[in-house]
DNA sequence: CAATCATACCTAGAACTAATAGGTAAAATG
DNA sequence: CATTTTACCTATTAGTTCTAGGTATGATTG
């Protein structure tokens, strides 16, 4: 009775996550922090969501890895590469998109 | 090898279905157009995608069918019911919602 | 009138995703 | 010293869109 795949969500943790790790490397507990932060709370992914997206995005090269001991803390921090620059962009211009499609059936005074 | 789970569409189909049988009732077939129009030629959702949520939704009690013989055509007619419309302010809700995340996170000038 | 195109419906299966619900271990805190 | 926080992880579920087919009938056209 999992209330799984909300709408709109497909692609928004992936796109969220690339456009955090663009300019600064970070690990997984800090994203899950931190994409709450820059969505103005609209989002709040669970360790369960960030951790499978952040071995994905790996797996398909768009991010890479690197394990580090910081202050006793064991952490893999996460940097973007440039195969996921351009997959960041690709799906920026998706965002867009969709979003001019959606907004322009919304605003439609059709029937 | 199919392209299937496009980024940023989950619930779209289901949105801009809802929202075309608001007003007036339709078929499939003519929606398959009429997704098209409403949305700016941004979404061209094939047959294949629209029966299917047409029945999903038939089944969840959001729309309902009635058969109708036309000009020597057999159609099948939707119409919302009040689940439905219930159902279709949620999404837009959920639309907007998400959409001001993703937004305020594209605008943010982190990092 | 035969062949083709457009209409109108349908389903099976693939591909993929996010979410839930767990679990482990170590450091910090009270 | 018990609890909370940090930090990582995976298996499974649930759900969705999409592709790629298929069937049948009416309209069109050469």
């Amino acid at each position: 009775m999992a209330k799984t795949n909300p709408p709109f969500m497909s692609g928004v943790p992936e796109l969220l996550i690339l456009r955090l790790l663009r300019r600064q490397e970070m690990y997984g507990y800090e994203l899950v922090r931190a994409v709450r932060l820059i969505s103005n709370n609209a989002f709040d992914l669970a360790e369960g969501v960030v951790y499978p997206v952040l071995h994905g995005l790996e797996k398909k090269k768009l991010l890479k890895a690197k394990r580090k001991n910081i202050e006793g803390r064991n952490r893999v921090y996460y940097m973007v590469t440039d195969k996921g620059k351009k997959r960041m962009a690709e799906l920026t211009g998706e965002w867009q998109r969709v979003k001019r499609g959606v907004d322009f059936a919304l605003g439609e005074q059709h029937g």
